[in-house]
DNA sequence: AGCCAGGACGGAT
DNA sequence: ATCCGTCCTGGC
């Protein structure tokens, strides 16, 4: 589908504010539902509105405009959009990208730590960011469950050229991520064929569980955090991994760190030396040193270990 | 060929 | 509360 309708947002964000690495993460695969062009330093995403709207966005430093710190984003639709329908996604960006966040309280909250305060000068105003909703987080999540990342890559595009909806904007072709609604319709075995295993009833779960229930991410956002883990472990294939994730990623609670066996050897190695320390004791450690920031400061160590490093995704793909 | 890694579940303890 | 076998596929 063609979305050629175009509407200008200027976003301001609170300074700091570092453009290229809050709308693209070194450590994150890459999926067919964004590019971001190192050349142009633009960003190009799909998202869907409501479920039925199909939008694309362009997204550029407000900062080269000389409008100051933010995002200047294109919105591409199909046709114009309601007003109120364009306030939801001007509100949607802010939200997903941090703009509001005022990320100069995790950096007075660890000033004086000088090992963590090199990689914060290099990131200098990244924020935690997720573009998607909190059904399309678990569905990354599902597909990060068991596998490395060139499955999880494979699961991702096999599913979203299955079930997505290719759109084409600013000269750009990507995929809109499916509904619940659509993956409800399809059969388990259909979802097997797409070589996403055991993941395949989990799949069906999560969508008839979105399906089923609304307001679910109105309702998250204002519980308290294990109760929001709770309601999400209630979804069967929803573990502590998978809901951590949407909880730091979406929910965006600042004091988590996320354990899979990678970070978890990133950070054990940060911290300790050695690759080898278990969970808890890395967890502790963390707490000690970052307080209710360790997720944060998670996030930037891997982040600029990934920008120092790109062949760490091969890395995870082995071992 | 066989074996293993990677989260979550479900049943057993 | 904690442990174990199982799910599934790709890589060795």
């Amino acid at each position: 589908m063609k979305l050629e309708f175009v509407t200008d947002l200027i976003l301001k964000a609170i300074e700091p504010f570092n453009f290229r690495y809050t709308v693209y993460k070194p450590s994150h695969f890459p999926t067919k539902l964004e590019y971001y062009n190192k050349e142009t330093d633009v960003f190009y995403r799909s998202i869907r509105y409501n479920d039925d709207i199909l939008i694309g966005l362009e997204l550029s430093d407000l900062e080269k405009s000389g409008k100051g710190s933010g995002i200047y984003a294109k919105i591409y639709s199909k046709k114009e959009l309601d007003p109120s329908d364009l306030n939801n996604i001007r509100k949607r960006i802010i939200y997903s990208y941090g703009l509001e966040e005022n990320i100069n309280n995790f950096y007075s909250a660890v000033s004086n730590d000088i090992e963590l305060s090199r990689i914060i000068t290099a990131l200098n105003g990244m924020r935690n960011s997720c573009i998607e909703n909190l059904f399309e987080i678990l569905n990354i999540s599902l597909f990060l469950q068991n596998a490395n990342v060139r499955r999880s890559q494979n699961m991702m595009q096999a599913m979203l050229t299955n079930f997505g909806c290719p759109i084409k904007f600013g000269n750009i072709c990507l995929f809109s991520f499916y509904t619940p609604k659509a993956v409800v319709n399809a059969s388990i075995d259909y979802l097997r064929s797409l070589k996403i295993g055991y993941r395949a009833k989990y799949a069906k779960e999560i969508a008839n569980f979105f399906y089923d229930n609304n307001n679910i991410e109105y309702t998250l956002r204002s519980m308290p955090f294990n109760d929001a883990k709770k309601e999400l472990m209630k979804i069967k294939g929803i573990g502590p991994y998978s809901a951590n994730l949407a909880l730091f990623a979406y929910l965006k609670h600042p004091n988590l760190i996320n354990f899979d066996v990678w970070n978890k050897k990133i950070l054990s190695k940060y911290i300790f030396g050695r690759e080898d320390i278990n969970i808890s004791e890395i967890n502790n450690a963390c707490e000690a040193r970052w307080g209710d920031f360790k997720g944060y400061a998670c996030l930037y160590i891997i982040e600029d270990l990934f920008i120092q490093k790109p062949e760490l995704q091969y890395w995870r793909e082995r071992k």
